[in-house]
DNA sequence: ATGAACTATAAACCTAGGTTTATAGCAACA
DNA sequence: TGTTGCTATAAACCTAGGTTTATAGTTCAT
């Protein structure tokens, strides 16, 4: 695949993909270059954007996604393994406070928030 | 109480909180000004901040926020209604993701995911 | 075989969300 | 009463995450 078919089956800017490239959020395997240095996808790279786009959604960075599927690094399994736990560690957090937010929202609308009450 | 403790309170420096209140964030209900114009909030702004900081982090914008608990505004109910339900439903979506998300972790530290194959 | 549509890089540009700096007015305790 | 530490504003500054622009090479349909 070329760049602008994954542009659009993943919906993101030509522009976006050599940008996370710069970044090296892209590993190889899923990046190859052509005789004439067009870049050559591999189908996979649909769905690994499609990951990368929800957790950057959520909060997390382009470095710390990049550290994470980081081949150059070489991380031992087991700094890998304590960089994952840590990262599912936060996202569970962000779900409690979604819970949390949840409400409050709710409160907003039923008026029950405090700053409402002058209204 | 006076910044400096809304501050330690919410772990939000003075400069952010001064921010957020150039942005419309914080409803005046909870900031008032003293003779000296000094800043002088209401106990609730603690919690108030906190459910920001978490509607924030999980990718809220202040703008989002900020016409949400507008006063000035002075949206209709039906209008805020229709926001906040707008807003719900995102947070749902985004709870989605972060389900898929824990997943491709998960994949990331078996060493499942396609892009890990070659190490 | 040529023009429209694709690909490439480098560098400049933009926006959101803050932070820092400069300058000045109160406060509170020794 | 001075000096240390709070408070204030305005404006400059910074970083992450992109986007746009300028310039140039490739491809494909007619």
């Amino acid at each position: 695949m070329k760049i602008n078919d994954v542009s659009k089956l993943t919906d993101l800017p030509i522009s976006t993909l050599r940008f996370y490239e710069r970044k090296n959020l892209i590993p190889d395997i899923f990046l190859q270059r052509d005789a004439n240095n067009y870049r050559v996808y591999s189908e996979e790279i649909v769905e690994f954007l499609e990951d990368v786009k929800a957790l950057l959604s959520v909060g997390f960075s382009i470095e710390e996604l990049s550290l994470l599927v980081s081949q150059e690094l070489n991380l031992s399994y087991e700094l890998k393994k304590q960089v994952v736990e840590q990262k599912i560690k936060e996202i569970e957090d962000v779900q409690k406070r979604l819970k949390k937010s949840k409400k409050f929202l709710h409160a907003v609308l039923e008026g029950k928030a405090n700053f409402q009450t002058k209204c």
